[in-house]
DNA sequence: CATTAACCGAGACGGTACGTCATGTCTTGGC
DNA sequence: GCCAAGACATGACGTACCGTCTCGGTTAATG
């Protein structure tokens, strides 16, 4: 997967640097870590990865969509898609380890960040509501997979049980009143799924 | 009226206009509907409300308390507290006029503004969780008296409920995926308590 | 001598409190004393002698009209004026007190303050004028006696031989490039009348 | 050529713009010569420059280093190094050139106002010293040319002549009590040449 | 194998807003 | 009417990053 942006067909020249690519997501990453999203600079980032900063423009347009590649690519694709055979217990799987996430630092201060930016930044909006969108898809198909099963009734909002789930996670993480741990995970989603009319309360 | 920042007994000193700090506040409220939160500058503030920087620096330690100031004066405490004798009515009361803020853009703009802000802000992040748990209290409030009543479950968990029902809003309102309704506060507020093992489905 | 400005004939109220006055004076010199001239600010003087602004600005109009007046207040008219008998005498006894102000750090940051001041201001340069002319007429003094008494020609410049005197002073205080002591006096009014044709050398 | 201030050898980088470092000097003199040096600021030489005032910081770290380089661009190095084959004739050339600055208000206004600098930021008294001394310098060399040619006691105090030679011309520029004419150049040097105890009376 | 075009580093450029500071004026209540 | 207190409008400060640009120099694929 082409991070960074995909360019048209090159007729020549010298090729991009991987290495000053690399550089620079790992030299994102580490500074969101040691500094915080707030704190990271363009410049920052440049003169930390020991490249210039028209490298850096040329691949990426802003901090939030370089901080969100970096992100994907040290983070790695951690969403778990489980297949416990029951609707519930793949919930719960994948809420345990959604909620975990709030024990890593970094990803806290690099979410929280991205949140912020996609607020403030009509031009990150839309790549980050992506991104949400592909880790929705995920509780989507558990969902379905279950009301495919016959656990859920047939009239229930998919929809808005995924945006519950992490509705749920995304309000603890921002607004930070209080943590969110993982063992919370197995009473949400019982919650939640009775909430839905779900069966597997019997 | 907590607008500024309360300041000790005075013992001299000229007055503070009361001019210069309304003027404060409603430019602040139009510049951010005009521009939206992250355009805005307290130099533009400070120009539309013909006041001087400082004068506005002395009030409000950053953009984001004046604006969160500005937004309590502008749209008041528009937060209901019903009372219509059942939980359920008094959820979806409540609810339906939180989902109503998503109908009006400038509360929409000035609520992401500040979720933004108060990621990004430390010094902002405590005023900010304040005034939300000053939201949520609403709710817990209800919640408890619905619980006094019988409606739910002695051991239901009052505040995961509350944290569902802002969850909820709030994602959907930060990540922009799909519209949040007016109409739907009935189904989620059915949803939320039947999840909790309430009684008022019966 | 009324130090401040005089003030029309007072028609009722408070009278103005001498104490005040004093301790800005007094604070004024101990801060020029501390911080050098240019750190000194109003503001600070006020907090020093305990004093509000506006009494300050209703006696002084500027920082450096006040400075001067605590400069004659602390340090007095220290400038003598000889009566050796003879001109090379009085002369050299007036250059000496002269250049004994390069030893008083106090003095020296005063005076370049001042100097620079009226470079700067032109509110200030008339005052400060005067106050220069007023030491300048000690030496026209001196060398309109001793030209009296016959110990210059007739047609010597005595306005320029003052400028000579106070000239090589203000240039080594103000440029810094060598210290000025009192031992060099002798010499330099030797030279000086020397320039004259005196009748000293013999 | 020692405009701006001088960079290490460049090993990349955009290259240093000649317009905008011509535009800032030129409008620094501009600006000194129409407000006087008090009412100039950065910013309104980055206006009237049409450039940005990061830019003038990069290469200059005060308005006075700012227009004491503008100042050299502008008046170019105009103290001549006159050689007329006699000491009163060299030092009568120099004089008169010297006095003549008066004539000229931008160089009063930019004299005065740097002198006033030099007392007030010390981060300047150094860089206005050395100018200082460069032009001391040259008198320096007239005076010790003529003691070569013996027309000066062998124990003259040359660093003192030139000090009273400055110290002449600074006093009246500095203080305004009378003006400085060229026509009186003569006269004091004759009168400074017989002080030193000179042979050109003979 | 030379050309050539995109890459890379460095860093200057025009901008914009920041938050601070001191100014001199004013408006209180108290003496 | 003076005084302490301190809010006010003003305006420049020097800083920090932004995103763009212009260099000299490098490195492939193309012709």
């Amino acid at each position: 997967m082409p991070t960074g942006e995909a360019h048209p067909r090159r007729v020549g020249g010298r090729i991009r640097s991987q290495d000053a690519h690399d550089a620079v997501l790992a030299a994102a990453i580490e500074l969101v870590e040691e500094l915080g999203y707030q704190a990271v600079t363009i410049e920052g980032i440049a003169n930390r990865a020991d490249v210039a900063k028209s490298t850096i423009y040329r691949w990426w347009k802003s901090k939030a969509l370089l901080v969100l590649d970096g992100y994907r690519t040290a983070v790695g694709q951690r969403m778990p898609e489980p297949d416990t055979g029951s609707l519930a217990g793949d919930l719960t799987a994948f809420a345990t380890a959604l909620y975990g996430v709030s024990e890593h630092p970094l990803r806290v201060r690099t979410l929280r960040g991205l949140m912020a930016e996609a607020q403030l930044d009509p031009a990150f909006a839309q790549p980050f509501r992506e991104w949400v969108e592909s880790r929705r898809a995920v509780v989507l198909t558990l969902l379905t997979r279950g009301a495919e099963r016959g656990e859920l009734p047939a009239d229930a909002d998919l929809e808005a049980a995924t945006d519950h789930l992490f509705g749920l996670f995304w309000y603890r993480l921002l607004v930070g009143h209080r943590p969110l741990t993982a063992k919370e995970a197995p009473a949400h989603v019982a919650q939640l799924l009775q909430g839905l009319g779900g069966t597997e309360s019997r």
